[in-house]
RNA sequence: GGCCAGGUAGCUCAGUUGGUAGAGCAGCGGACUGAAAAUCCGCGUGUCGGCGGUUCGAUUCCGUCCCUGGCCA
């Protein structure tokens, strides 16, 4: 039954997982699911780093342009489209290998999130409303009333836990424990992660290629058809090029910005893939490597973990 | 060569009426179960340009030298 185990290769941006990936994938059928948050929306193409046309001829990608720029999606939705492409790739024959750097979307598929209640949308909307407008000590002091082991996190999941609580009457860190999913698949995990020199180099040297490649031209292009607020615009370093089409940046300003802004990303992502995964489950390679290829091979064919 | 302004953290700077110094950015560590390339939390890393002098004590005052920028030659 080792077989049925999925593989999921991760890592910080710009590491090489596609690459890696792509070489493996040479010797059988096999569809590469990504699990990437941004390269989920449509025509925000070079500065989230898609694979070529030609990447994609070569080997079929699912999770790609999936969504408009406006959409907000989540890490359930995604769970959920994996495992129907998953099970596609494999009613066709062909391995599927998950491939992506968004932790949050991995861990919903290999440890799915918990069963949530159907919400009222109205009284949902009238209330995102009201937090809209408060402050993170704000909305801090009020979920430290309402689910206080919650109230150390971030804006993000404090709006989250107190909709919850408000709106089922239940605290959310009581629905995980009460609603928790059993794992559906069972997942081997590679972790694409190279020296932070080595990673810092070749985030700027990505970068540069980005700007050769039109990643201005595409934003020029993207100011005029996509609203300022919509969720695509969070992908890393294009609110940035988006000021520098503006006018209001240097294209040397622009080039450092992004090139930290990239960097501080890659560097929550190792924190994340560091601490989240299970650690009996990981495979960890240095992909600068000489033995890089041969290790991630016997990886894939189940062997001996490093 | 002369005059002026500077030299303090990786960068940009603040400050100490003399008691060995602190912000922003960068960096580092961490959290994170339906926005996750998001959202948050924590941490100061230093021959205060060099050398001498005054002083109980100098990054601070004085002298001198070096360096950078500007103006004048």
């Amino acid at each position: 039954m080792a077989d049925a185990e999925l593989r999921i290769i991760c890592g910080p941006t710009a590491a090489g997982k596609s690459a890696l990936a792509l070489t493996l994938a040479d010797r059988e059928p096999t569809t590469i699911i990504s699990a990437d948050s941004r390269q989920i929306y449509r025509r925000f193409d070079i500065g989230t780093a898609k694979p070529t046309r030609a990447e994609r001829r070569s080997v079929p990608h699912r999770g790609i342009d999936i969504v408009e720029p406006t959409e907000r999606y989540s890490a359930a939705s995604w769970a959920d489209e994996a495992k129907g492409w998953i099970a596609e790739a494999l009613e066709a024959g062909r391995t599927p290998v998950v491939v992506g750097g968004t932790g949050f979307y991995l861990r919903a598929l290999a440890m799915p999130l918990f069963e949530e209640p159907p919400l009222d949308a109205e009284r949902r909307a009238a209330l995102a409303d009201v937090l809209a407008s408060m402050t993170v000590p704000q909305l801090r002091s009020w979920c430290e009333r309402l689910d206080p082991p919650r109230a150390h996190l971030g804006r993000t999941q404090l709006l989250r836990a107190i909709e919850m609580a408000l709106l089922t009457g239940q605290p959310i860190s009581r629905w995980h424990r009460e609603h928790a999913r059993a794992p559906s698949v069972r997942a081997r995990w590679l972790v694409v992660n190279p020296r932070p020199a080595v990673l810092a180099r070749r985030i700027e040297e990505r970068a540069e290629a980005m700007v050769r490649a039109g990643w201005e031209e595409e934003v020029r292009e993207l100011v005029r058809s996509v609203p300022e607020d919509a969720p695509a615009w969070n992908a890393t370093g294009y609110r940035t090029v988006r000021d520098r089409v503006r006018g209001t940046l240097t294209r040397a300003a622009m080039m450092a910005r992004v090139v930290v802004e990239t960097r501080q990303y890659a560097k929550r992502q190792r924190t994340w893939f560091r601490h989240q995964l299970p650690d009996e489950r990981v495979t960890s390679i240095d992909p600068t490597d000489a033995r890089a290829i041969e290790l991630a091979t016997r990886w894939w064919r189940g062997g001996a973990r490093e």
